[in-house]
DNA sequence: TGTACTAGCCTGTATATACAACTTGAAGAG
DNA sequence: CTCTTCAAGTTGTATATACAGGCTAGTACA
């Protein structure tokens, strides 16, 4: 079963490794080819196929000359970019104000419990908050985070760090599941979202994980009248940007 | 301007040229490495380079012991996996039916000329179709289509091939663009998904390139209650799958 | 002081070579 | 005829080497 890996990956996974533990940190220098040929004992051609990689899979940057260097998770694409709606919201230029209306320690259990993949009765966080573009409504979030995962949650302050800055500075998420629905609101979101009766919300469950089990899970809604999802797809090789194979899911505001 | 590229690039846009204009057919037999060190004048490793980079980009399957083979990209990940929506209903075990509505030729303006590109009056053709699971309506298809694009299209039987499938086939689709909206659906297209009233419609407006230039605007709507979009999100270099490194979006029925 | 230049490091690419593991088909043994 | 074995071709990986080109810091020079 435990088919000994390639020394490339062996480096990728070591240096992916120093990056999630947060021994290397965003705009960290990452050992040179050099250094890793020296220091691991393997030729260049490795060390480069190992950095080259992980360079295409958006890890490290590198430029020639200079050395190869850490990218900043917070401002590039993949997961992250899809998660915080205070990125969005300034991408545009616009101000993102947050309004939390619940904070509580609970139990978790039915769906939320299911969606965590832990027992009835495990400590979660439960936070509502709501998120407004220059003072206008456009998602409630409703997120349960594992207890475990991020015991000082109770703690922050949500109003200038979104849940999802907070819990990515935690530890990189790794991979995440969404689902898109539409549906009427009930009376609690239609009033936190200021929608008109009739309106339809855009609702984007979202479950993450972290170090190979889900961590938290969230309902957003939105007002189906000022929000919608967009999303660009390029197939691979077209273009030589860093992201040209993954689909940038974004909120933008009509 | 024009830097000569390195020769492992030009040998994928080779490849890829062959596979695009339709000379090598999906399963079909790429040439080997040590065929392209003959014929191309390029060292093994350059070769290897090129032809693993196109597996990793989804183009090509590698066996070890048997060669490179083009990818099927209609059972596909990518692109076309995103818009079949008989695919998708056939993938669940389910039987997938249609039901043609409209079928003309029009002259493009307003919206559909601007998302087209073209001018006002330009030739397009327009579908507009029910798609059923099991006999319950899940999505109305409203499409134009550039006419110049597909100058066959009304002679197709669109209730046997979706116009999607339809599409792919005449030319493989090199970029899409879409945004998903919630909203309550007009009484024409209530009517025809059987939807309730006061029931949410989830609409994806799509538009999809080829060769540069935009050559279909579908409009997508999905009865709320029946219908979901879901995507899954893994980071590179955790899972070795061919795909691992795009986002699936799927269309489930609840 | 300030400018020009260069040495040294870095990445990017290309080649030649080697060995391992896998697949297939053909030759050979029974 | 059937089964075994083996050779040839394929991908996958690893190494050593080479040269080109970008970047930077420090030195030499004016």
């Amino acid at each position: 079963m435990n088919q000994a890996k390639p020394r490339y990956q062996q480096l990728k996974d070591l240096i992916i490794g120093r990056i999630s533990s947060g021994e290397l940190q965003p705009a960290d220098r990452v050992p040179s080819e050099n250094e890793l040929v020296e220091s691991m004992r393997v030729s260049r051609m490795t060390a480069n196929r190992a950095l080259r990689e992980l360079n295409d899979e958006g890890y490290v940057e590198r430029v020639a000359g200079r050395g190869t260097f850490v990218s900043d998770y917070r401002s590039q694409s993949h997961l992250l970019e899809v998660h915080n709606i205070a990125d969005e919201i300034a991408r545009r230029g616009h101000t993102h104000t947050s309004c939390v209306i619940r904070r509580s320690p609970q139990h978790a259990r039915g769906e939320v419990a299911k969606a965590l993949h832990v027992q009835q009765g495990t400590d979660v966080f439960h936070l509502l908050l709501v998120h407004a573009e220059n003072g206008i409504p456009i998602q409630l979030e409703d997120r349960h985070v594992l207890a475990s995962f991020a015991p000082d949650c109770l703690q922050q302050d949500f109003e200038t760090v979104t849940p999802s800055a907070y819990l990515t500075s935690i530890s990189p998420l790794q991979e995440a599941e969404q689902v898109v629905r539409a549906s009427l609101p009930n009376r609690a979101v239609q009033e936190h979202l200021d929608m008109k009766d009739g309106e339809a919300s855009l609702v984007v469950i979202r479950r993450t994980w972290s170090n190979g089990r889900p961590v938290t899970f969230a309902r957003l809604h939105h007002p189906g009248s000022r929000y919608e999802l967009t999303g660009h797809y390029t197939p691979p090789g077209t273009s030589r940007s860093t992201s040209s194979d993954v689909v940038q899911l974004e909120e933008l505001r009509q």
